[in-house]
DNA sequence: CTAAAAATATACCTATATGTATATTTTTGA
DNA sequence: TCAAAAATATACATATAGGTATATTTTTAG
């Protein structure tokens, strides 16, 4: 095996690539203190991480990682311990990953609490095609797939969703701070309140293949903003 | 096989069980009409339909429905196509058996349009121990684990979910006629709002074990009847 | 550049998956 | 009650699953 895999093997020329030159010339910056292991553990998981969120953690076989990265079992299995490992390892890839766009988003806008609050829910309307593609939120589908049949996944996905919950958290209680949003308000009501619809939308959007869906949840988060939240 | 399946076998008396007289005397209603093969076919559905709900639809093994309903392959085979045939119907089962319920719990309770609305709720909140254990909301599962893996399960969940829309449109349209709900009312908006908050209170409550993001869900869904839809 | 170490590939193992051909048992209807 | 039809069980076939022992190649660091 082994196709073009350029991450793993790349250049033809091992004096060069082998020797260090390589990675201050060509590298990546994180690249640079990446061992050749974690360089493919990464490979690993990029590669098959849109597969596992689509066909899910148990659906996805050791074949098609193997497919998918055009390594060997040999090779796969020297970088984890097992495949639920590696769907270990891709979950919380695929969370961070989602968690860092929507981080993101939430910083871009120049404005106050209000606005990073929209831009959330931006986020996902700007990226809602690509999104579903991808396979939709992969918290939800872990959440369903994995209560009752990969325990340790469990712990996994609830950290992910805590984390959810906190980044909503953070920006109302900032919209209180800067005395924008009311100072009474039931920070963690709202905030999980949001999270509800949010991932309601996306079920709803992507099983019934539109979008109307989210944005009616979209819309009630926006009104519960402007009714119960903004002073 | 065939431990004390008795719904198959039943009684050792072949001259007065394989005769007529049998189901008069001891078959329920519906099952007079039912022929053997009916009778096994339900059965089957019956006695895996829980585990299908929990372990998932590619995650049910052959295996797991001949040690669940105490029967071989061959019988499977003899009532079914195929797996995908079996997963079907109980997916079926399962997504009617809930309708039922929920339509039973709106019909129960003596009021108007408005007490329909909150008896659904009731039915969920007073049978969530049962519900949670026996996997969730079908449709909440299996929308998340056919979407990308069994298209043809897909058509199924959406009737599902249009008649999850219907139930509360109908309910919302009664109150309008009996002049208990306001009449601009956009109707498909709010029931679909209403699926949105329960579908997404169930994941959450479920995943994060925790029956508070019900009561979030559904206190908000109760908000909205007295703001919004209530004269 | 080179030898040791690490990563990767090959070949194989066992278990289990869905599915089928055929034998046996049970049900059916006259 | 009894023979035909239907349902069910047995035994087997083939594919693929996850995983491992070992050979080969690549990387590493002196």
């Amino acid at each position: 095996m082994g196709f073009d895999n350029t991450i793993n093997k790349s250049i033809k020329k091992p004096s060069f690539y082998t020797h260090r030159y390589y990675f201050i010339i060509f590298a990546k910056k994180n690249e640079l203190i990446m061992s050749k292991a974690e360089r493919t553990k990464r490979y690993i998981i990029k590669k098959s991480a849109e597969h596992f969120n689509k066909k899910g953690y148990t659906g996805t076989s050791l074949r098609d990682i193997t497919e998918l990265t055009g390594l060997t079992k040999g090779s796969i299995y020297g970088n984890f311990e097992n495949k639920e490992e590696v769907a270990q390892a891709v979950y919380r890839y695929n969370a961070k990953n989602i968690g860092n766009q929507l981080l993101n988003a939430s910083r871009i806008t120049e404005g106050g609490a209000k606005e990073k609050l929209i831009g959330i829910l931006d986020y996902y309307r700007d990226n809602w095609e690509d999104f579903r593609k991808a396979g939709g939120c992969p918290l939800l589908n872990a959440a369903t797939e994995v209560d009752d049949t990969l325990p340790k996944l469990v712990v996994d996905v609830r950290r992910s969703f805590m984390g959810f919950f906190k980044m909503f958290e953070s920006i109302i209680l900032e919209g209180m701070a800067e005395k924008v949003f009311k100072e009474d308000l039931n920070v963690k009501h709202l905030a999980s309140t949001m999270v509800i619809l949010i991932e309601g939308g996306i079920l709803l959007a992507k099983t019934m293949d539109n979008r109307d869906y989210l944005n009616v949840a979209f819309k009630r988060i926006e009104t519960i903003i402007e009714n119960e939240i903004m002073l």
